[in-house]
DNA sequence: GTCTATACAGAGATAGAC
DNA sequence: GTCTATCTCTGTATAGAC
């Protein structure tokens, strides 16, 4: 890809961070990434063309910063709250990413075109959670009743919740935190 | 207050829950209650005021039909999960609502105007739980350590993540009601 | 209170030069 | 590939009649 076309991209996901999908301005955009308006147009055809390939940029930085982070001896769960601890941390790039993905979730309710870049993550993020669990569950760190499908899926929903409510000033980063925490701590070999 | 104005404000809430908050256009609300669009200016001074009147009048009705709904025998655990699982049903006020909260919350994050709005139906509703999980640690229903302001920011957060996912389409309603049941039965007299 | 007609601004998109 | 200039459409808001 171009470095034109990324420099762009990586304004959009701060105007998107900024001012949400619906509140990007192309030409807040262009002045942004430091272009016209018409080289946006030139690389992108059209405003819709922008916003998909944003958060196309946006999917693909969520992947990257899941990776394995620190070791954490081997401990399924410890990675587990680490990586969903990830999602909720006060650092420009984490909170941009955040928001703009919170973005997408909330434009995919009445923009149908954006809901298979959606569904195809959440389900990646879902499925690597769900291993998680069920390592955990290999090594008696959780309970042999617990279902890794559902409790992935009710981690994950439950953080993109608590992130929703930070941003939105409903609740402090560190209590969203807190919760989380205390959630997890919930399965640590424990009844359903 | 007036007929023309709950007239406007119902037909606002039904444009909102079809394309958001920030698509909301006039014209197309005008066309919905069946009025000119210059008698929506004549009753809600502008846009912001419209916005601002149809959010009131959403959290009025999600008062409403927050309150108890069938006799649950005493069984605050068994209210609560009905009082949850309200927020997940496929009926069209529900649904209008929820879809429009979603809205209002994923607008907050980039218009502060709107957040104080957001704060105190978010604290009412977290209130509400919070009491019911009191009341069911009074009984015996849930463990002694289980703290109830946590657990209520839990469950709401969580519904909020599933509702969002719902109407997104990267779960199904049956999903997402799973989800929610399985995690209240976990807080069913266990330890944390 | 309610409508019709319209002014005005903002934002998306393109033409054409370099 | 990139810019400047500009066209055009859409959407908010108002004037003024009834």
């Amino acid at each position: 890809m171009s470095e034109r076309r990324t420099q762009i991209l990586r304004a959009a996901v701060r105007v998107i961070a900024q001012d949400g999908v619906r509140g990007l301005r192309i030409e807040k955009l262009a002045a942004a990434a430091g272009v016209s308006t018409a080289l946006i147009y030139y690389h992108f055809k059209d405003r819709s063309g922008i916003l998909h390939a944003a958060l196309e940029h946006i999917n693909r930085r969520a992947e990257n910063y899941t990776e394995p982070a620190q070791a954490t001896n081997g401990d399924p769960l410890a990675e587990l709250e680490q990586m969903l601890l990830l999602e909720l941390q006060d650092i420009d790039e984490v909170r941009e990413n955040s928001v703009a993905w919170g973005e997408l979730r909330a434009s995919a309710v009445f923009n149908h075109d954006l809901r298979k870049a959606l569904q195809t993550t959440t389900r990646a993020w879902n499925t690597d959670i769900e291993d998680l669990v069920g390592q955990a569950k290999a090594v008696g760190g959780v309970a042999a009743d617990v279902d890794p499908a559902l409790a992935a899926e009710h981690l994950t929903a439950l953080v993109e919740g608590l992130s929703e409510r930070w941003h939105s000033g409903s609740i402090s980063l560190h209590r969203a935190r807190q919760v989380l925490t205390q959630v997890i701590a919930g399965y640590r070999a424990r009844t359903t």
